[in-house]
DNA sequence: TTGTTTTGTTAGACACATCTAACTGGAGGC
DNA sequence: GCCTCCAGTTAGATGTGTCTAACAAAACAA
């Protein structure tokens, strides 16, 4: 649902409304230059597109003057402004990405989410701030646990990154590396962090993902593992952190 | 980080290899036709992006054959897959997107989200994994809350979307329509399900923001308000579904 | 064998968004 | 009054991805 049914607006026009509605709010005016700067393009880009944007009736664009908004355009600006804050609130408060990475994500996704996944994001906001037995409950834990504050304090529940030092004990999740050939079991997660955890999950070595052992060679080093279909070698230090649970 | 350094690819070329990945790990071959019809373009779109991709060495492509990946294609193509498998999975189990939908944003999200947000969200996969202080209960109870559950039993914390029934009480919270002229008061939620809220979200009515009363009509329809700077009016519906607390 | 169908390729057109470079219109300085 | 400089416009080029329509090459059927 657009603000204005019918009205389809390719996403570096949704932007530049945008960046208009932020400078005529912060600044009070809007000019081809601002815009430019802004948007990080050349002034010889914005000029057609405020004529785009004029002739949907979206912008008031005289030439070589200030650019206003109609009526329509700061609807569609509110909407689009709307779920960019949405997704920026919720990578920073909930994922806590840094402010800059956030509201960049926010910016390229902000056009082609669908209403009905922005719409569930708002109720967890809503259910976090209304529901005294759930809502921040999580979030702080998620916030202060291992996985995600590098400094926290072991919570005796293993779910430690690389940090974690001393030596493995019983209860410690098997890894890939123990598996036997042919046996499969689910990721749960990757006991790594930095390189080796970016580039186990560029492999696709996700939570829950089915993985089937293969063989190893004779040192253990590397072990070869079947993933979606699809033969893959790991070095034995990720294997090592690859926890996994049978199935 | 992608699988291969110094690798830029484009969302389409993303797209297409993608595709070609999951057709031979479903079928066990791709042709230009399955591809074309997998991704919804015409056979004249595959033929020059097949070209493209096999410049950049991430197929094997003879022309009028089956189509391959090299290791660097399917290396990149797990990538893109992992990051797919990633965002659908967190739209449909933690925010119940239904999985046609899911799909479809994970797909528009997966070329452009950051790798710093992306794994965030894999290690909020692995906390509610992992931890069983934290984890699923949150999960549990948003997916039981009457924000999200239309036929939840009422929870008693007054989180009730406009399926509630019954007079207001005491504790309801107060709405924008109870505000005063010039007060100011931040948005706790909507009361409200369906066009309404998806109506006030456009308008930019989204948790947390800072509203202004400024004044409402004698019968007090419309009412008028301030967001971002920007006069807004609310019909009376509207006005007492916006919950918020004062500042 | 010969025609028909399926599959794939190629060329040309279009839409979008960007850039650079040349040009234009005013505002202020001298 | 003239010049200079800045902001803005315009035209032309580029890159990407799509389409359609005409064509080519296998595969299949009669």
């Amino acid at each position: 649902m657009t603000a204005d049914p019918g009205l389809e607006l390719t996403a570096a026009l949704e932007d530049y409304i945008e960046t208009i509605y932020e400078l005529i709010r912060d600044k009070g005016i809007a000019r081809v230059r601002d815009i430019a700067r802004a948007r990080n393009v050349k002034a010889g880009s914005v000029s057609p597109a405020m004529k785009r944007l004029a002739d949907l009736g979206l912008v008031r664009y005289e030439r070589r003057e200030f650019i206003e908004l109609t009526p329509r355009g700061e609807a569609e600006a509110r909407r689009v402004y709307a779920r960019h804050e949405m997704l920026t609130r919720f990578f920073r408060e909930v994922l806590l990405v840094p402010a800059d990475v956030a509201g960049e994500d926010a910016c390229r996704i902000e056009h082609t989410l669908s209403d009905t996944t922005l719409d569930r994001l708002v109720r967890m906001f809503e259910f976090m701030r209304a529901c005294p037995d759930g809502g921040n409950e999580f979030i702080h834990r998620f916030h202060e646990c291992p996985l995600v504050r590098k400094d926290a304090p072991d919570c005796g529940h293993r779910c430690q990154a690389d940090h974690m030092t001393g030596p493995a004990t019983e209860e410690r999740m098997s890894s890939i590396f123990d598996m036997e050939p042919g046996q499969r079991a689910r990721v749960a997660r990757v006991d790594a962090s930095g390189a080796i955890r970016q580039r186990l999950l560029v492999m696709g070595i996700i939570p829950d993902a089915m993985v089937e052992f293969e063989r190893s060679a004779p040192v253990g080093d590397p072990v070869w593992i079947k993933l979606q279909g699809f033969q893959m070698s790991l070095r034995r230090t990720e294997a090592e952190a690859i926890l996994v649970r049978a199935v």
